[in-house]
DNA sequence: GTTGAAAATGAATGATCGTTCATTTATTTT
DNA sequence: AAAATAAATGAACGATCATTCATTTTCAAC
């Protein structure tokens, strides 16, 4: 999975900017944005606070603009990996390692845009709303197909999409790449989980309810 | 799932106490922890904000009281549907069970516990984390004798442990119970996707890889 | 009903918040 | 190199932060 290339700035304030990103964005991540100062964020790209004013209008709009650009990021990339795809490749396998091997090279991102929600101004979370819901479409149209070819068996897809995207999405909160299991231990793990719990019913149903 | 049952305040000062919790919980959840002030607080309270001073020490008192009685209560009511239960019951469903139900419940104790551990401080932090751990245990040892027994089948009951709370607590995020599914909807459709991904493998292997 | 303790008030503390702005410095364009 | 623009400074703004405390009010025990 390629991250973007960012280009070489070609502005000094275009390269200052994205040091205000990737501060605000590990601020964020460690402390939360509401209790992350400007001064905080100032000190780590070693400027003065009104410094920041020059790139962005107000400390929301950082937020803003680190939430919108992971999630374009995120469905840009998933467009990126389904063109390069082999069309023999199962979708919802591939998804699977899509979002595991996404969420866990860009933890941050994906920690931020998830516990931030909150903190965002209403016009801007709807559209952070809007690109969740997309990229929650992905996967539903994917098992929505699969069942109507009969390859899984879901009663809900909806519901289904929500609890295997959480499964998935939790994997960063507790895994640290380096002691124990290797990502690829994971993503064999969490791929076996989630066939299964999509799987056809073939086999005989357990224990008394 | 009967909730701690409160006993009628003995002084004035335990109702204000719990009206705190009360506002604080709400306002915590709703808004986050950093973001809320000890005078919204006292404001919800119908308090000035001195008065909250007689009843916790510091702002990050309240937070912590809140947390660990989340915890403690959680573990408690475990053990009190465990002695309830038929011991015919399969332990996996009714771990399912009661997860789903305590957590739908009791929405914003268990939002706030989750976000807002990151400003805790240390020591309250580790005896959170402790009981957490507490908490998964209960289902990884359900697991792992099930897998002993041959009722389950799953390669790492840890990582099983985790990939499976994290879809049952991932509900209450979208969940809102009145419309569309009844909360026993949720129930077994969780119930049957947890059964399949613990399942033995007795079903065909799936797609292309 | 009196008394002592508990609880709440109201005002203040110093610190820190996000943001502004006149000015200076650095960079880009001509 | 000069002119124009962009970026950063340093100091300040009023607002709000968590917390303290002397005082007053309310309550519970006698």
């Amino acid at each position: 999975m390629q991250v973007e290339a960012e280009q070489p700035a070609r502005r000094k304030g275009d390269e200052t900017a994205r040091r205000v990103r990737a501060a605000a964005l590990k601020l964020f991540a460690r402390h939360g944005y509401a209790a992350v100062s400007v001064r905080q964020i100032a000190t780590d790209v070693g400027v003065q606070p009104g410094a920041l004013y020059n790139h962005f209008p107000t400390k929301q709009d950082i937020l803003k603009d680190l939430m919108l650009a992971h999630m374009a990021d995120l469905l840009a990339a998933w467009d990126r990996d389904a063109t390069s795809r082999s069309p023999n490749e199962d979708p919802l396998d591939a998804f699977v390692r899509f979002h595991i091997r996404y969420h866990l090279e860009r933890a941050d991102e994906v920690f931020v845009a998830y516990m931030e929600l909150r903190n965002l101004e209403p016009v801007n979370f709807a559209e952070v709303e809007a690109a969740r819901q997309q990229y929650e479409k992905i996967l539903s149209d994917i098992l929505e197909d699969g069942v109507r070819a009969g390859r899984y068996s879901v009663a809900d897809p909806k519901v289904a999409t929500r609890a295997i995207i959480a499964m998935l999405t939790g994997i960063p909160t507790w895994y640290r790449p380096g002691r124990g299991l290797s990502r690829q231990d994971i993503e064999t793990l969490y791929l076996t989980m989630v066939r299964k719990c999509v799987a056809p019913e073939t086999s005989k149903p357990m224990g008394a309810g």
